[in-house]
This record gives C-alpha cells, structure tokens and sequence, in this order.
RNA sequence: GCGAAAGUGGCGGAAUUGGUAGACGCGCAGGUCUCAGAAGCCUGUGGUCAUUAGACCAUGGGGGUUCGAUUCCCCCCUUUCGCACCA
C-alpha cells in the first residue's frame, strides 16, 4: 500500500476532535504545563510562513503531553483592527462577519496541519463577553489614576483620519498606507504606563528565559536614565525653569540654555522679542513638521531674547530656542554644554556660542574648546572635572555625586531618573475596536459607565461610507446617553482602544475564557500562570510584551494575579522568506506566472524586462507566498509539518524551498514502507542480535530529548532520519531480528509524532496499539544500551589527522598507546623521529608532537 | 552615528566543556527498475594535485593563545536586525 496521506490525514484530525483529546480540565490535578502561541489577527490568509509559528507550537505540545505533562495550549483571536474596517469599506462586508468568517478559515487550516488547540477555551476580543472585561479593566485603571485624558500632539495620518501611536509611525509615515504623518493636538486618553516604568526595567532582569535581543529592545525603549533635574533663575520671568541632565558635572561648562519650540513658556519669553512674529512663525514651522522632517531639518534655533542664571557661575546665558529639544522628554528645556555634548556643540559652533572645557582626560591634554572637532564625552573614570569650581579634580562618577548633593543642599534640584518610555495612547478614531465606557456630561464632566452597565456594546448597524472619521461618532443612537450621575442628556466616548488593550491580558483569560462574573479566575489563574513558553514572532519584542507586562502588573496590584511577569520563557521563531522576482530596473514585483526563463535569466514574460531574484518575506505583495492547501493536497501536512521543522533552526530566517519538501516527503515514505516490510517479516524472527540497533535506538531517544528541551528541531529530525536510515539498513542486512526491528521501529514512531503526527498515529494503530500514540509515553532511554563495544581514536601527528584505531571500550590508554604504535601509518609518520610530547584525550584522541 | 547578532560545500544547515570540519537533507553525477518516462531504490559527491596509495588547501580576511581553534582573544571586512537629536 503506498503511503498516501490524504486518505489518513483526515481520518486522524476528527479522530482527535471527536476524542477532545486537547481539552484540559483546568481544575485537575497534574503537574500544568500552560504553552501559548500569541494569538494571531485573523486575516483570512494563512501561508507555509505562518504556519512555522503554530507548527513549532503543536510539537513542542504533544511532546510535553507524552512527556506526561498537564499541557494546556489554547487559542484564541486578536480579532478587532483596522483590516476589517477597510473590508468593509471597500467591499461591503461588515467588519464582524468579515471576521467571523476568517476566524472560520483559519480554524480550519490550524485543523488541516494537525494542530491539537483546547478549543473549549476559544476566545475572540471581538465579542462583548471578552471586551467587557477590556472596559471593565479600563475603569479599574482610570479609578486607580492610570487612565486619563490630555490634550496631546499626537500623530495623525491624514490618510487614514486617525491617531496612530508613535510606534505606528515608521520613519515619519504611517505604518499602514505610508503617508507622511503630521501632528495634532487632539483630546485622547491615555494610560499611564510610566508609573511602571521602573518595576518594567527591573523585571527584565528576572527574565532568565527570554532572548537577550527582547530585553535588550525592551531596555532601549523604556530608556532609563539617571540624573538630576535642576532649576536656573530666569529673572526677568521671575521664576526658574528646570531643566534634566545626566551630566550635572558639566553645569560649570552651561553657557546657554535651549528650550523645545513647543515650551510653554516661550510665549512670555518672547512676548517683547523685536522679531517676534518672525519667530512664531518658525515655531509654528516646527509644530508642523513631522519628526522626520524635523530631523532631517539639521540643527535650528532662535534666541529668546532672555537669559537665565547659571546657579554655579552665576553668569547670565542666553535662552535659545531649538528645534533638536524634544518637549516630550524630560522637562522641554536643557542646559547646553557645548564642550561635553555633542549636539550642543554643533548647535553653539552654528550660531557662535561660547564653548567652554569643564572635563579632561585624566591622563591626557585638556582639550581646546576652539579647535577641538568633536564635544569630549568621556563619562567614566577616566576623565575628571576642570574649570569646576567644588569639583576640581573630581573623577567623573565622583564629581556627579558630588555636584547632585550640592544641587539637593542648595534645594535649587535634584537627583532624578527619567525614562524615554511614554504614557500609551490607547485612543482610536475607529470603530472596529472596544468603545471606551466614559461619558460625557455637561454638568458632571466625565463621568464612568457604571460597571454593572457593562459591556458597552458596539452598535452593529451602523453606516459605513468610507468618508473622513468614525462611523460611532455619527451613531446617534450610540452617543446619545444619560448621564450616570445626574440622569441628564449625555454623550458617550466613541474613541475605541488600541487593541494591544485586548492583547495586553488574553493569556489569563483563557483559564476561564467563558466566566461572566470576572475577569480572571484569581486561584485558577494562579495556578496555570504564568505562561511556561509564550511562542511568537520577533515583531512583538518591545510592544506587545511590554504592554502585557505593564497590564500583568496592574492586574496584581489589584490582587488579581499572584506573578508580575505573564510570560517565564519566551521564544521567536524566524521568518520564512522565499525568492520573489523583480523588475531589474524599476524594482517592482512580478508574479511567478509572469517569469520565464532565458538561457538562465528570469525575464519578464509579457515584456522581456530583466527581473533579478531577490528572498523576502513571504506576502501578497511580493507574489512569494506558499499557500498550504496545495501543498497538503500533494504531500501531506505531515511533510509541511516536517519540512518546516527540518528547514533550518526555528529562531533563524528561514528559506522555504519546493525542492526542499520532496526531501521531507521521501523520508516519510521511507517510514511508511519500513513499517510495512516489519510488519510482513513477523514470520521470519530470525536474525542477527541487533545491538547495533538497539543501540542507536537508545542514543537516538537521548539526543532527541535533549534537542527537544532545547529548541533544536531542525537537528532532532535528522536525527530520526539517521534512527530511520539504521533501522533500513538492519532490514537489508539482516543484522537484527524482527522483535527489535519491532521495537526500534514503534520508538521512532513516537519520536517522530509530535513532527509527523497523522502518519505515526497510523502506522501505530496499523502495528495493533491500542489508543492514541499521543496518549502513550515518551521513550526512555537506557544509558547502559547506550555504551558503544568499541570506540574509535583518532591518531594526530602534530595536530593533523594521520589515522585512528579502534580499541575495546571502555579505552584503556595502555591498550590505546599500543595500538597506535602497532598502526603502520602511524609508524610511517613517526619513522626518524624524535617523539617530544603525547596528548592522550581520553575515548577520543591521541596527538603525537614529534621534532625533526 | 549608537547598540546587538551572524558570516562553514552549488544550496539549507551539523559539529557537549577547544579534540576526526561538513551529520542530515536538497541539488548534481552514475547505476537499477521501466517499452519509455515519472516516482522509488542503490552508489558517489568540499577544493586542488595524483593511475593508486595518498598529499596539500579549506569554516569572511589578517594576527595571537594552544600539542590541537568553526569554537577562545585582538584588529579589519561584509550582511542582517533594533534605536535613531531622549540631554
């Protein structure tokens, strides 16, 4: 019978369904195992890429459950977002039913790879039983002082008539439709993730299980900085302005302050200024550029007019505007100390400010202010203040300490730590996404949507004209409300959340997925989280997990959660990329339909262009994309399954290759025909002993379990490959008897399941098991089968290979040694020679260092 | 510019603590089966030289430590990723 997998694929998925073999109890005993893929937006489109994601999931799950395991893997959908909107717009179709019917297909890909998810545990954040929870948490956080409302400059994609955050914002354009972003001063709420911006950093460092590159990612973007604010006399505002700095050893080296255009303060400042419009006009210039075109502006400013007071000089420096001070970190204003910072630098030699040296190496020439090239920078021990009044001589890390007591002595500042981190602006001009339960009241201002009230349900028949602005805000029947305290007429809130809201807590919401008086299950939640292994792509190292971390944490102080940190071990898989194909010389993307080949070059078809091949990442746009359904149709999705694993190590990019899969294939098929012969050959039982076999067998269970427990399927499978090949090679030779043959085979099986699941339940049952072999155990492995009779030594003359031996293990060095010498090319290299030195390696060499 | 990671056959990639470089697979070549092909299956396959035996070279480049370096150290080159005026 040749191994056909469509006929067994199908058989095994609804055999497993019908069982709810993935269905845990979370109130069971068991020793819990709670794995978790991150929740994907359901798009429609699943290709090969994706499917290395939840493929890498499934395996590591039916491990853990033949390892004995309580695994709970569950899945759920990131279902509110923007795409369902523009499906609506341009197609007609509502956003729900959009999604709904995605969440369908994707449902019934994940069941055609094989992949076993508790789906009694299934979640979607577009439904009012899972978004209550979202207001329900949002009017914990606003009780609690973390969600509030400001005015703000946000970003606005004039395109898209929305905020977007600034992580939406890729080189000063819109990450979805690229149009340049420009700012705006709009109402929006915001939640106050600085609050925790310290416990974020310092939990980092309990992360033992996540990459480096995460934390490190997650560390830049917090961007925790230690120094000292400090106030500087502005008399003829009569009142000091603060500014931060993480160099107040440098204050004596302050010769001119710049404030951000935007500074609050400038109005007045310049109120008298002779070229007053002149500047307004150019501060509303600033105001309007994007961050990119601010930047790529250079260094700007004007001179205020004013001036303030250098506290430790006591000198009276000009107040410059400029446009590199950011309002939005620390206090919008700095001291410039054009010696010792680089952009104080550029910016006082551009408009001829004074620079002067307060720092030198310690053991070098102190550097002259007019012709030094670059601002000297040198923060460590190795440099030491001048010029400096109390800390003359000082080191630097001193000379700091030092000058910050004084500042907090003088009480004109102090230390401080700042964070680049910003309060996250959850609001959104859209309508697919949680509403937020606030109201509007002319009396009452705002006011809370009483829990008991909740959800606030998103109003399903509303208009979708596809024209500037939120379809909520023009449902009257929506906004208009009364107001919770006085009973008046009131408005409501028709901004909806940034769903990384949503995302920010799914994963303690699946331990009671369904539960409509709570949001969590505090004593089941504690006893499932946190997650073991959060898998995911790289794509969320600093959003989506800092979120989640921030929201675990305000879930604790609440009492609702036992842990700060959701996720213990964290994994990113890589990208699959394949080769796409592209005008030579206008760099667009052509379809694999379009290329044809001429004398080895890919042309166009239509018009004969060169295209050149260039690998990316598979999507539409690109025309690479491998859709699994034909591939299924072919090969199986065991050979996907196999193939995606085998392709190259999960965490790196990854090039999918069609000629790859016949790889992946072949072996199966070799299983599947192996399996056949054993089975026919229970009749002839005669053979060798099989120790050889057997011990491969037993290696191959040690090497595979570790491989396992470290990520290294690529690795695993061509281990069963070679267990494989052995095992072929003990039929042919007859080296074994069928009883090992049997049980060799039936331990490759297992191995081989959590990869090639459908085909290993098959065989397993063809060989008269009873039950699932997901359900039977992992193989253990008896180290004394392990040990090999004879071992090889490798001989090395002066470091170079010149032969090997085989000895009766374990290796004894005197049988070792004489061996060697009785090895006649051995013999040659040390003719004539004088021996200096032997290296005896024991078990594996010998290096002979011989002179002459 | 700053920070991080990575460079191994024609290709994807292997190589516990420094100890036989290239496992496993793709591709390729030859063979087998077949009327023929496809699919299987078997054998070979880093490079150079050599009839063979074998020798030499080879893990981005250069240096170092060591009996011995893909692995450790220094310098350089290349690629990818992250951040990007954060005071």
């Amino acid at each position: 019978m040749p191994y056909e997998p469509k006929l067994i694929e199908e058989k095994w998925q609804s055999a497993w369904s019908d069982a709810r073999v993935a269905e845990v109890d979370v109130n069971a005993p068991g020793e819990k195992f709670y794995m978790l893929n991150m929740f994907p937006y359901p798009s429609g489109d699943l290709h090969v890429g994706h499917g290395r994601n939840y493929i890498l999931g499934d395996a590591l799950y039916r491990y853990f459950r033949m390892q004995g395991r309580a695994a709970l893997n569950p899945m759920g959908w990131d279902a509110f977002g923007l795409p369902a909107e523009n499906a609506a717009i341009k197609r007609g179709i509502h956003p729900r039913q959009w999604t709904v019917s995605n969440i369908e297909r994707e449902k019934k890909q994940f069941l055609r790879w094989g992949i076993l998810y508790d789906w009694s545990k299934e979640l979607a954040s577009c439904e009012p039983e899972y978004y209550r929870w979202n207001q329900w948490l949002f009017l914990q956080l606003f009780k609690r002082g973390l969600a509030y409302r400001a005015k703000a400059p946000v970003n606005w994609c004039p395109s898209d008539q929305t905020v977007l955050a600034n992580e939406q914002v890729i080189d000063g354009r819109c990450e979805r439709c690229n149009s340049i972003v420009i700012q705006r001063d709009l109402e929006q709420w915001f939640l106050k993730i600085t609050d925790y911006a310290d416990r974020l950093d310092a939990g980092l460092d309990t992360l033992e299980h996540w990459p480096e590159k995460v934390k490190l990612m997650q560390r830049n973007w917090i961007g925790r900085s230690v120094g000292a604010d400090v106030d500087f006399e502005v008399p003829s505002l009569g009142k000091a302005m603060r500014i931060f700095t993480t160099r107040p050893d440098t204050i004596f080296g302050a010769t001119f302050m710049v404030l951000a255009p935007e500074h609050p303060d400038v109005v007045t400042l310049i109120a008298d200024h002779p070229d007053r419009a002149e500047i307004e006009q150019w501060i509303a210039g600033v105001r309007n550029q994007s961050n990119l075109e601010r930047q790529e502006a250079g260094k700007e400013g004007r001179f205020s007019g004013k001036t303030a007071t250098n506290p430790f000089t006591n000198e009276q420096i000009p107040i410059w505007l400029g446009n590199f001070v950011l309002m939005q970190y620390g206090t919008g204003a700095i001291m410039a100390v054009p010696g010792h910072d680089q952009r104080d630098f550029e910016f006082a030699r551009q408009y001829n400010l004074p620079i002067r040296i307060v720092v030198r190496p310690s053991g070098g020439e102190t550097p002259d202010a007019d012709t030094m090239p670059e601002a000297f920078v040198v923060k460590d021990d190795s440099a030491m203040a001048v010029n400096s009044g109390l800390i003359d001589g000082l080191p630097t890390p001193k000379a700091i300490a030092t000058i910050i007591d004084e500042i907090e002595r003088r009480g004109i500042g102090k230390k401080m730590v700042r964070y680049r981190l910003r309060d996250w602006l959850i609001s959104r001009q859209r309508y697919w996404g949680t509403p937020i339960p606030m109201i509007y009241c002319e009396r009452d201002g705002i006011v809370p949507v009483p829990e008991e009230q909740l959800p606030v349900e998103l109003p399903l028949d509303v208009p979708f004209t596809g024209r500037e602005g939120n379809p909520l805000a023009k449902d009257e029947r929506f906004v208009n409300t009364t107001c919770p305290k006085c009973g008046g007429a009131a408005k409501r809130e028709t901004d909806t959340m940034d769903t990384f809201v949503d995302s920010s807590w799914y994963y303690a919401r699946f331990i009671s997925a369904h539960d409509d008086t709570k949001i969590v299950d505090t004593p089941l939640a504690n006893r499932w989280l946190p997650v073991d292994q959060y898998i995911g792509g790289i794509e969320h190292a600093i959003l989506h997990l800092l979120y989640a971390r921030f929201i675990c944490r305000t879930l604790h102080d609440m009492g609702l959660l036992a842990y700060e940190e959701p996720f213990t071990r964290l994994f990113n898989q890589g990208m699959i990329t394949k080769e796409g194909y592209r005008d030579a010389e206008h760099g667009t993307w052509v379809a694999i339909a379009d290329v044809e080949w001429i004398d080895g070059n890919a042309v166009q078809k239509a018009t004969g262009r060169a295209l050149i091949a260039e690998i990316s990442k598979m999507s539409k746009s690109h025309f690479n994309v491998v859709p699994p359904d034909e591939l299924i149709e072919k090969y199986g999705a065991d050979t996907e399954r196999v193939y995606t694993l085998f392709i190259a190590p999960p965490e790196k990019e990854a090039a999918w290759s069609d000629d790859g899969v016949v790889g992946a294939h072949r072996f199966l098929g070799r299983v599947w025909h192996m399996g056949e012969q054993i089975l026919g050959a229970t009749q002839n039982a005669e053979g060798g002993s099989g120790q050889a076999l057997i011990r491969k067998t037993h290696q191959t269970i040690d090497t595979i379990t570790r491989r396992f427990d470290r990520f290294e399927f690529n690795t695993a499978i061509s281990g069963l490959m070679e267990l494989s090949n052995a095992i072929g090679d003990a039929i042919t030779s007859g080296d074994a008897d069928a009883a090992t043959l049997r049980q060799s085979y039936t331990t490759l099986l297992k191995l081989l399941h959590p990869f090639a699941p459908h085909i290993t339940e098959e065989l397993w049952m063809l060989f008269g098991n009873e039950g699932f072999i997901l359900t039977s155990d992992w193989p253990k492995a008896d180290p004394a089968l392990m040990v090999e009779d004879v071992v090889t030594i490798v001989v090395q003359v002066n470091g170079k290979l010149r032969g090997q031996v085989e000895v009766p293990n374990p290796p004894e060095k005197e049988v070792v040694l004489a061996a060697i010498r009785a090895n006649r090319k051995v013999q040659q290299w040390l003719a004539g020679k004088e021996v200096v030195k032997e290296v005896y390696v024991p078990g594996k060499l010998v290096n002979i260092v011989i002179k002459g």
